[in-house]
DNA sequence: TCACAATTAGGACAATTGCCCTAATTCGTC
DNA sequence: GACGAATTAGGGCAATTGTCCTAATTGTGA
């Protein structure tokens, strides 16, 4: 049980310095005194920097997986669900303004980096654009899913990066609307 | 002389570097190793690593000035210049594709890691910002003109992300294909 | 209570970091 | 050719990095 929290803890941890901080700026020293234990005991749940690094994609992958699903079962229509996806950037808005995109910033710095993980950090976007295709096709355009889900998904990126840059709350939210009106337009045609 | 070539030299090999690997990630002697020169020789030109970012982020500044003056001279009208902007994700594709924007990326990194430069860093894409805002103030929607400006900046933000994650030359070209398609809708609706 | 495994603590390591110093070399100018 | 300034080379610094080690402390089951 200790030793289940500790890892947890320590992955929880890394999780948040990773995204406020970038993977290579943040220090096993750093992870430890966030955690309160000893480089010893660090070293007993990981063996290196990267399995951290690791886990805690494993963790994103999770969480990300169970917010879609928490999504495929509320939300009634695929077009509400994408809306879902849309709004994340004004659900999380204050962090994205800070830290950018916790997705997009992990993949541009694992590609940098040049890292043996990043294409497991690739899969959490795979996921998010296998899910939105999913969704379009749910909505009618079969041809254009992929196409659409690739659409939304570079637009998040977009918003992020700028938001991050300018912190402009009404940047985000005029973009929003902008994209949920062409949603809209996309879910009429399909009628 | 030589004074000026090296230092030079040293920005250029720093500005690469920095793209390619990110800036925290540079250190002294990859710079060093790269112009083949000792570290003390280059200490004698940049008191600091910060100062080498400095220098960078002031060169990167002057080539993105000169770049876009050049578009304001050779293309003839405004939305001809707006396409030139557009089309840089397909001009600089490969290296896009392997270390996504050089502004955006460095602009997130250093938002990351709260560096003194990130607001000189911001000012490169300001300097897009207001550029776009000019071209479509001259194109005749002046009441839009910045919101249409961040558009078009956070749609190239976001194809350079997907572009790097997922090196996607036919998704960018169809991006491309589209805004330049809504660029034009823009024009018409402004004669 | 005892033995044994799981967990934690903390010291130590070689390597690398950014940074500083002094001595040598090159350069332009008289 | 000689002189002073500009430039270069290279050693060395303290601090930090990721990694490894051993010893102490827990917890668990007999």
């Amino acid at each position: 049980m200790a030793a289940k929290t500790t890892r947890r803890q320590i992955v929880d941890a890394a999780d948040d310095l990773f995204y406020s901080g970038g993977f290579s700026q943040t220090s096993f020293a750093d992870i430890a005194a966030a955690v309160k234990i000893s480089r010893g005991n660090f070293y007993y749940h990981f063996k290196s920097k990267d399995e951290i690094l690791d886990a805690v994609i494993g963790k994103r992958l999770d969480d990300r997986e169970k917010l879609l699903a928490s999504w495929d079962q509320t939300a009634e229509s695929p077009a509400s669900r994408i809306e879902c996806f849309i709004k994340i950037v004004i659900v999380n808005q204050a962090k994205i303004m800070a830290y950018g995109c916790p997705v997009g910033t992990l993949t541009a710095e694992l590609t940098k980096l040049d890292h043996a993980s990043k294409e497991k950090a690739n899969k959490i976007m795979a996921l998010f654009r296998d899910w939105l295709t999913r969704q379009f096709e749910e909505l009618g355009c079969v041809d254009f899913a992929d196409e659409h889900a690739l659409h939304v998904l570079s637009w998040s990126q977009g918003v992020a990066t700028l938001a991050q840059t300018f912190k402009d709350e009404t940047f985000v939210q005029r973009e929003v609307r902008q994209i949920v009106s062409w949603l809209n337009d996309i879910d009429q045609d399909t009628l």
